[in-house]
DNA sequence: ACCTGAACACCGTTCAAGT
DNA sequence: ACCTGAACACCGTTCAAGT
């Protein structure tokens, strides 16, 4: 237990002091309090004092925290199954966002590392993978289909984002709430639609269907390649 | 300077002990720290400090750290001039949507309150109320129109939201990217697009253009209304 | 090579007391 | 009514020293 494989090398480590923690460990133990308590909960010296350790002792196996977090992301999308896709390509794409978007609403605490903006999880690229590919295969070019595999990004990462303030703010009951109620009768005369709309504010958020808006979306992402499949197949 | 006019009571507060610091300064000083230092800087402490207080006077005034952040953004809005706008609807959304962008990526800190949900800023919103009132010029339902918006909303966000995680990436020398050096040349057989992507990453990034892929998803989101403008014009 | 201990420079917020 | 002082319960990280 005090040893370790090197792949590569193929000898094992014999110098030096041995080791007390393995960086699986401060992983495994920084995942599960975020699983009980939220990333939130997460400290440096919370997790070396459930690793059994010094807080430094962690600085030995990851850079900063950032990286314990972004290592704490690796291997996630591995626990979700991947969904049968269609064979239509526009479908199999559509099918593919929607997946992103139902699988990271189970772990929203996720968007908080993935906003640090590297791809870390090998397993979680067939997705990008897949809605690039079903894009090309739709008649976008390659770039093309990257900036469209981005803007889909934003759309279901923007919607989860938003989702989980407005479910926070739901669940502190001594909110009170700037939006609609600061409207006046004079407002309504430059804002007649959000006037409009303020009464049921909070309604229309929960009939906001992501499915019908990525179809949308996609539809018109799409539209760029229909038009030139034919006459510019290549970037 | 030790009362304050009371809006609708009409009577000067003369009881209790006379006022120290106003919450104007409060806000005041929280947001030039912001604009000097970013948010990450701004602490309740170190605004009392230069408000010349203790931290704990700042809680009479406000209720906590979220709240004085979302008041520090109300009146942002109003130092941005208003773009004139083109007369056809869809041309007005789409560009009232890429002003919104525009004007957020000169004031990226302002993301981070935006993401606790609230709408704060009455200056802010001629822009939902733009674009909704163009979306249901252009045949969408009002509630059609509004989830519309919300779609726009979060392409615009997440765009910025990683434009600015590139950024403080580049900032930083000490980075070690994860993608796409991590792959493999047997990831090339389940991952062509991303291993053929992979080399012109960075480079990439620098090509999206949030014009030309808005343009795509409001012509997207706008095809409902066209298809349905005749049939059912109400929601 | 790996880990500890002490320290630096911070946080947000509560509570009781003072003016 | 408004503000202070002290305290509680924390942070991430550096640095020098120990094994």
């Amino acid at each position: 237990m005090t040893d370790k494989g090197q792949a590569g090398s193929g000898r094992k480590r014999t110098v030096g002091r041995p080791r007390r923690i393995e960086a699986q460990q401060i992983v495994d133990v920084a995942r599960r309090i975020i699983r009980e308590e939220g990333v939130e909960a997460v400290s440096m010296r919370r997790v070396a004092k459930e690793v059994g350790a010094t807080p430094m002792a962690l600085y030995h196996h990851v850079r900063d925290k950032d990286e314990l977090l972004l290592l704490t992301l690796q291997g996630m999308a591995a626990t979700f199954p991947r969904p049968a896709l269609p064979a239509d390509p526009r479908d199999r794409l559509l099918t593919t966002a929607v997946h992103m978007h139902t699988i990271l609403s189970e772990v929203p605490w996720v968007l908080d590392v993935l906003s640090l903006g590297d791809l870390t999880d090998k397993e979680a690229l067939w997705m990008p993978e897949e809605i690039i590919g079903s894009a090309i295969a739709c008649g976008l070019t390659p770039t093309q289909a990257l900036h469209a595999y981005r803007t889909i990004w934003y759309v279901v990462y923007g919607a989860l984002v938003f989702q989980r303030a407005d479910a926070r703010r739901a669940a502190d009951p001594e909110r009170r709430p700037f939006f609609p109620t600061f409207l006046t009768e004079e407002d309504a005369v430059a804002l007649p639609r959000m006037t409009e709309m303020a009464a049921n504010w909070q309604e229309s958020k929960g009939r906001y269907d992501i499915a019908e808006q990525l179809e949308a979306v996609v539809d018109g992402l799409l539209r760029k390649g229909r038009r030139h499949a034919s006459q510019s197949p290549n970037s």
